[in-house]
DNA sequence: ATGGCTTCATAGTGAAGA
């Protein structure tokens, strides 16, 4: 069992890279996020053809979540129950028994600005909702951009970026609450090349510099956690022509895992 | 260097991302 997460910022303009990401990787979940689209221009008969299902959740220009697989998804949920929200960042799905809980994270631009706190407010709405999710799911995964490097490691100048969004303390804080659920970063299961990260800027040779944040995840709940085998970043799409800025996250689970 | 790219909505630039 595969799970993917990957920010495509855009999809249709992503969709070639996705569709050979998907032919070569066969990942049995991928989350996306940054769609960028409307629902009646998801590109479903492409995915049909590489032999994948999906659910969506998108709008003009930003935003947008999508959960493409392979088996049936069921009991598809879009939005944060009870947190009133025009903006499309969270969609939810069973697949093969598993929770598939998919993220875009408000980016919040600055500290203190009104961003930012709509980031936090969000965030405290998603740890209040998965508390309660995990009861009903105890099998639960949260994969997508959450616009957080829980820790200096995961900064590859953490001195330039203290205090800055992506990295202050209340981000940080919330992050470390939903993991405080249960949850757990499957990337730090296991030991992992040092300076890994899964965003870098499109500006200043970033890429090329490694220049870059870990701030995509793939979380699990203690039973997914047990079975996972793997972790990983897939920095091969962000070499390639027109890429996006985030690298797909993978995480491998072992066993069939069923209702 | 408070920018550097990239995308989108637009039709010349501006907003937003991270």
């Amino acid at each position: 069992m595969k799970l993917a997460t990957w920010n495509v910022n855009s999809l249709k303009v992503r969709l070639p890279h996705v569709l050979d990401w998907l032919s070569a990787n066969q990942p049995d979940v991928l989350c996306l996020q940054e769609t960028k689209q409307e629902d009646r221009m998801f590109p479903l008969g492409e995915l049909r053809q590489a032999g994948y299902q999906a659910v969506f959740s998108g709008q003009k220009t930003y935003n947008g979540v999508a959960i493409v697989c392979k088996a049936a998804p069921a009991e598809t949920i879009s939005g944060l129950p009870g947190f009133a929200d025009e903006q499309k960042r969270l969609l939810a799905a069973t697949v093969r028994g598993i929770r598939v809980v998919c993220v875009y994270v408000p980016n919040g631009q600055s500290v203190g600005s009104e961003k930012y706190q709509y980031k936090l407010a969000w965030l405290s709405a998603l740890q209040a909702w998965l508390k309660e999710e995990l009861l009903r799911y105890p099998k639960l995964a949260l994969l997508g951009d959450y616009n957080i490097a829980p820790e200096d490691r995961d900064v590859h100048d953490p001195l330039a970026w203290e205090g800055n969004v992506l990295v202050s303390g209340p981000e940080r804080a919330a992050f470390r609450a939903i993991e405080q659920l249960g949850l757990h970063d499957s990337f730090r299961l296991f030991e992992q090349p040092e300076k890994s990260y899964s965003w870098w800027d499109y500006r200043m040779m970033a890429f090329r510099r490694n220049m870059g944040l870990r701030i995509d995840h793939i979380l699990l709940s203690a039973p997914l956690a047990k079975d996972c085998t793997g972790c990983a970043i897939d920095r091969a799409p962000r070499k390639l022509e027109r890429p996006s800025d985030h690298a797909p996250v993978v995480a491998e689970l072992v066993g069939e895992t069923r209702v």
